[in-house]
DNA sequence: CTGAAAGCGCTTACAG
DNA sequence: CTGAAAGCGCTTACAG
């Protein structure tokens, strides 16, 4: 910026003018400043400008994996927020590591983002309290904070469970399965208790067998959903926990093609549900709503910042295709 | 930094030494420090700090759209190989538009990156010689770029389609269609490219209503496919030029389930190919490896800047599966 | 082992 | 309309 000052024979702060489109510079000058600008292929350094602004205009998301079809909705929903507030946006995943998921956040907090979007991973968040209180706004995502009060955005996973639960009771079901992710895990818990109020409701027992929390990794899903299906209690249908664990579970299913069907819900819609046979009947979450609402509260308490926390609760929503309207076997 | 040095009684640089793990202070003056630090809930402002040091620690990566599933496990390699090197990853998306990739891709430059990852939606390229130049490394992956020489990781586009076309020639067929992205994306062309010389090699013609290229918008493409397979020149196979454009084939063909089967091959593998009916056979791509080589080229440049660019072709996998084997129809 | 001074490249708050 | 000075919060290059 000085070399470009130098040759245009102006001072400093009027190419800061010129390279921030503001107004109090006559057309001679700036088509001088313009010019010393071109030939030396000068770009502002926005780390200064930063440092001096305070603010980064930027914005970190911190998700458990970028791979996951689920988060894909929703980071695209954020970045096209954040795109209209003209902000980056700094991706990360904790790779379902709760110390991972706190070394990504405070990376971010030391580079000053403005604010932080966080999937949580890990069962305690009061280290971040101290960022939050400096200022950088953030909001919790798909899961609640612990530890602290913050603004969270969630799925009304125990009232989609249930209905999930109910639509199987519906269709004559009376031994039915649920196989979620680990118990830690806030949306694991609330489906399970959704599962668990539908089946009180209608007055069905729970077997011990019948509910199986743990990791998602397949080789896991596998054995408790074979060990659901061939002990000797077994349920005639089942409800899984999140898109990771459903598709899992349908291969299953398919591979024990020739015994008697098992009908299926799964929590999370995915791509071509729809056209696997027996298609696959969901509930459905707004992954894009989750990230569009939080990322608008993330930016209204950028502007804001005395805001109270509040939790949002997006509905879920139940797709009828077929593999949760079989009849019980047997 | 400044409150902590005065709280602890020492100098700044004696923080900074401390806040860095730098060698050359007593335990007792760490333990001031560290206490002060501590008490005042200071956290170290990498802005600053990379405006004295240069190096940001973060390297940008502009793809096409955060949530199409190509870009999952490519987005995840590039985080891990960054995660190495201490580094974050601002993660943005062009919406297959050139301005908005050159947008986002300059923004990036502004924020002095230290590297940028770039799948190209664009048709010229010359714009990012000047931050090339400037000193930061750029690696185009999944494309090459225009007009510039660049450091490009791309998978074999044209061996792939040959070989699936190949594989639909040695299943009988003689009348083959290839549906692809526009025309002007590399990528489509190549793909389009492989379908050619794998005719050609067969001594089969290619009518002109067998090749389709364009969006990979739903309406697009189905329009397309039904118009290949019920004109008055219907083929009996398709080679389909990525997972956007195969899953709406895939929809379009299950509609027409009475009619006869129309063999398939998909350009990249996608979640539940297998699980499909019949299962779909597909050219898959190693959309981690991409990100992974492209990522690793990325830092390697970083050290050497006199580096010579180069261009690294990654192969591809024909996925036998079903759909590619069934024979033609009449 | 420790620290004072200069500077990274901008913007802010003024003054002319 | 224009610019000189101070400062954002660090690190670098020295000196003690």
């Amino acid at each position: 910026m000085k070399d470009v000052a130098g040759r245009a024979g102006v001072g400093l702060k009027t190419v800061s003018r010129v390279v921030n489109g503001e107004p109090g510079v006559t057309l001679e000058t700036r088509r001088r400043v313009q010019e010393a600008i071109d030939a030396l292929g000068f770009r502002r350094n926005d780390s200064a400008r930063v440092l001096r602004k305070g603010r980064t205009a930027t914005v970190g998301l911190v998700l458990e994996d970028l791979a996951d079809p689920f988060y894909g909705p929703l980071s695209r929903a954020v970045e096209e927020v954040a795109r209209a507030h003209d902000t980056l946006l700094i991706n990360g995943s904790s790779a379902h590591d709760p110390c991972r998921e706190q070394e990504l956040a405070l990376a971010l907090c030391s580079r000053r983002v403005d604010g932080l979007l966080v999937v949580p991973a890990g069962p305690d968040h009061r280290y971040l309290e101290p960022e939050m209180n400096a200022g950088i706004a953030t909001v919790f995502v798909d899961r609640p904070a612990r530890g602290i009060a913050a603004d969270t955005v969630l799925s009304d996973n125990h009232g989609g469970a249930r209905s999930g639960v109910a639509h199987l009771i519906a269709h004559g079901h009376r031994r039915i399965g649920y196989i979620g992710d680990l118990p830690r895990i806030h949306t694991a818990a609330e489906r399970l208790r959704g599962y668990r109020t539908a089946m009180e409701e209608a007055g069905l027992p729970v077997r011990p067998g019948w509910v199986s929390l743990g990791s998602t990794a397949p080789e896991r899903v596998r054995r408790a959903a074979e060990e659901m299906l061939g002990g000797p209690d077994p349920v005639t249908a089942l409800l899984t926990g999140n898109n990771r664990v459903t598709v899992t579970v349908v291969r299953v299913l398919a591979e024990r093609e020739p015994h008697r069907p098992v009908a299926l819900v799964g929590f999370d819609d995915f791509e071509l549900a729809d056209l696997l046979r027996p298609a696959v009947t969901v509930v459905a979450q707004d992954a894009a709503g989750l990230g569009r609402v939080a990322a608008r509260r993330l930016f209204d308490r950028l502007e804001r910042t005395d805001l109270p926390p509040a939790v949002v609760e997006l509905p879920t929503r139940l797709v009828v295709r077929g593999s949760g309207e079989l009849p019980p076997a047997g």
